[in-house]
DNA sequence: GCGGATATATCTGTTACAGATATATCTTGA
DNA sequence: TCAAGATATATCTGTAACAGATATATCCGC
C-alpha cells in the first residue's frame, strides 16, 4: 500500500469518459482528437464522445494530476495546435486499479450468467 | 437487433451504481438493503453506497422499468418493511450489454498491459 | 484564396451521486 | 414489558460529470 496507491484508490470508480481516456493514452501520448480516434477504433464506433465531454474531461485530468501535457512527437512536422498528453504515474495507477475493478465486476457477473444474454 | 436489445443499448453505459444493483438482482429477488449487503459480500466491502445512493438509484430504475417490485418470497416470516425487486427483461438485458461492454474495455486494458494482477 | 476538415475551447441544462438527516418498525435482552 | 439498538426505507441538498450546442482559429488540398 504505497502513498501513490492510496491516492489513486481514491479516485474510483473512474467515470467511463475517463477511463477510456486514460486507455488511449496507456501506450502512447496523443493529442485531443487522436484520443478520440483510438477510443472510435477499439470500440468499433461505439465510444464517440463530443467535444464538450473530451475536453471538458482532458481539462479535469489534468488538474488532477492524472495527466500530463508532453512533448510533441515525432520531428515536429505535426499540426501546431496539437496538444498531446501523456499518463502520469498516478495516472496509470489509477487505470490499472480501475482495471482491476472492472475485472472482478466480471468475474461477479459472469458467476451470475450475465454475459452473452440467453433470452 | 430486437426492440428490447435497442431499448437498452439506449441505456449504456450504466453507472457504476446502478449495474452494481442489476447484478445484485441478478440472480435473486432482494430487497433493499439486501442488495447492498450482496454488494459488500462480493467486492469484499469495497462497494459500500449510503442510503441516499441505494433507494434514489432504486427508484430511478423502477421509474425506468429496469426493475420491478417482486412478491416477497419464502413463507412470508420475514421483515414487513422491505420491498422486494426484480430485473425486469430490460433490465436484465442491460446488464448484459453493460457485461459485454466491460468485457471489450478490459480486453483493451489487457492489450495494453494495464492490469497488475491476472487475477 | 476558398472551403471543408481539423483542433481546441467554453457554456449550459440535466442528471447522478454522496452525505446527512429523518422516520418508522423490528428484535433482543434486561 | 419496555428500552435500546438494529433494520429498513425515504428524502433533501450540494457537488460534479456529462451531453449537446456553439464558438473560434488554423490547417490543407484544390
Amino acid at each position: 500500500m504505497t502513498k501513490l496507491d492510496d491516492q489513486a484508490r481514491r479516485l474510483l470508480p473512474l467515470t467511463p469518459a475517463v477511463y477510456h481516456i486514460l486507455l488511449a493514452l496507456a501506450d502512447e501520448d496523443r493529442h485531443g482528437l487522436g484520443i478520440m480516434r483510438d477510443m472510435e477504433e477499439r470500440t468499433g464506433g461505439k465510444v464517440m464522445p463530443g467535444p464538450g465531454t473530451l475536453y471538458g474531461t482532458i481539462k479535469r485530468l489534468l488538474e488532477a494530476g492524472l495527466i500530463n501535457e508532453a512533448r510533441r512527437p515525432g520531428g515536429g512536422r505535426d499540426d501546431p495546435r496539437r496538444r498531446y498528453y501523456r499518463l502520469t504515474r498516478l495516472g496509470r495507477r489509477a487505470a490499472s486499479l480501475e482495471t482491476d475493478r472492472l475485472a472482478t465486476l466480471l468475474r461477479i457477473a459472469q458467476d451470475k450468467h450475465l454475459q452473452r444474454d440467453t433470452r
